[in-house]
DNA sequence: AATCCTTTGATTGTTCAACAATTCTTCGAT
DNA sequence: ATCGAAGAATTGTTGAACAATCAAAGGATT
């Protein structure tokens, strides 16, 4: 009985909401319009969501074996769709696979903490000294004032989301795919790791001024100042994590 | 007959060269001495090997259709195991994958240069910026030497790989796993996106000066220098490429 | 009691065949 | 030329089977 037998939703048979994509025969016909239409998420996908979720909730811990049969029985699909699911989620490095050995939920390893901050401050200190439209700045202002409001209703878990939307905000500031992508896995990366410090509400309460501060610098448009108070921050949360997992 | 059908080599039956990795249980016995084992690629692995191959020299095209039943049975593998593969490239950015309309080869769309250039230039400027250790310093030398051994030889390929050898020592400077994949990925899109311009052996060898003079820079100390040099040869590269594919 | 070797069991990786679903292409009618 | 229907092609999934690999268990040896 490991971990990754606790607590499964089945994976809903019914319609599920569709994603709305444009869609075009790449190479061809470029200068036709291109038809929206809905895709409906692969099974597979819906599995790699599903255990997505259980990831971030805590549910699969860092180092728990998942087993492709095992998932195969609770979630009702075929065990080569569990192995595209978790083909997908370690290609995001939630998961680790040992080729012959299995899969396991990704844990920290030696040098992670640091690892994970210095990709965080080339990107986030590198896209809020860039500045960006304003827009892009009202985004980070609404991550503050959605933690300002999750500190106030004492939501420990929506205070964490917050402080991650601040963040993710900050590299969006860049308006790059890439870069939000390679962002939005970090964040779930961390959040798989750092999942017990962040129920602890004192560990992002601490931040909320200077998430103020760093917005407001950015507002106004003093961006090696506001490049300055992220890149301390960071430094600060890193030491932080660092006492906490003992790295 | 789509590109996908041209010139593929079968996938090699013999024992293939493995890659040495330390492998562990990962939450469990994490005292124990781990054992070092050579892992034997998987044929997926091997597929995904191949493709990426084919898609660097250029022999698979940006837009191309490729089939899983077709590669199945030129490859002689499953084609579920050729599923596999795709997934690992698509991971990588280097195909793209349309549900239920198949995998394409990734081409240049509107903005991909610009996306490029933009995670290249907080990435690689940034760990210029932080410097590095004598040894990483050191490969960045090597490589801007590669490249003025494969200017001598007229060697068009070899200055093209010595430049990206470059640039990928750069970002090692900062000694970040995950900052390396980063960077190999970026190179990797490159490559495919930006063949053809490759083979114009003008295109690099105007870049040799530009690589010796950074990497001066950064062996003198001069930090802040060989970053100011280094994001104006990336804006010029950027505007270079740019008038080249029309972006 | 500790260590080593062999056997067994569990799991992974791959193959194959089949089927359902979706999309694209072709053909015929207007 | 356009539209709709039919057919073809392909993708996504399933399930069964088998080979290969690794981990665990058990027995033998020191």
């Amino acid at each position: 009985m490991t971990s990754a037998e606790s607590g499964f939703r089945g994976i809903p048979g019914s319609a599920p909401t569709g994603t709305k994509q444009a869609a075009g025969r790449a190479g061809a016909t470029l200068g036709s319009a291109a038809r929206l239409r809905m895709a409906v998420p692969s099974v597979a996908d819906r599995v790699a969501a599903e255990l997505r979720l259980q990831l971030a909730e805590g549910l699969l811990l860092p180092g728990a074996r998942l087993t492709e049969s095992t998932l195969s029985e609770e979630l009702g699909v075929s065990r080569n769709t569990v192995r595209e699911a978790f083909a997908e989620l370690a290609a995001e490095r939630l998961v680790v696979r040992h080729p012959n050995r299995g899969v396991f939920v990704a844990s920290l390893g030696p040098g992670d903490i640091h690892d994970v901050y210095t990709v965080r401050r080339f990107i986030e200190v590198s896209a809020i000294r860039g500045g960006g439209s304003p827009e892009r700045v009202t985004a980070v202002r609404a991550a503050v004032e959605e933690g300002r409001a999750a500190a106030a209703a004492a939501d420990d878990e929506a205070l964490g989301s917050a402080n991650q939307h601040f963040h993710g905000a900050i590299v969006a500031l860049a308006e790059s795919r890439r870069l939000n992508t390679i962002m939005a896995q970090v964040l779930a990366e961390m959040r798989l790791f750092f999942h017990k410090a962040t129920v602890d509400a004192h560990f992002y309460r601490s931040y909320l001024d200077d998430n103020d501060k760093i917005c407001k610098a950015l507002e106004a448009g003093q961006l090696d100042r506001a490049g300055d108070l992220l890149l301390a921050y960071l430094d600060r949360s890193e030491e932080k994590q660092s006492a906490v997992h003992g790295d």
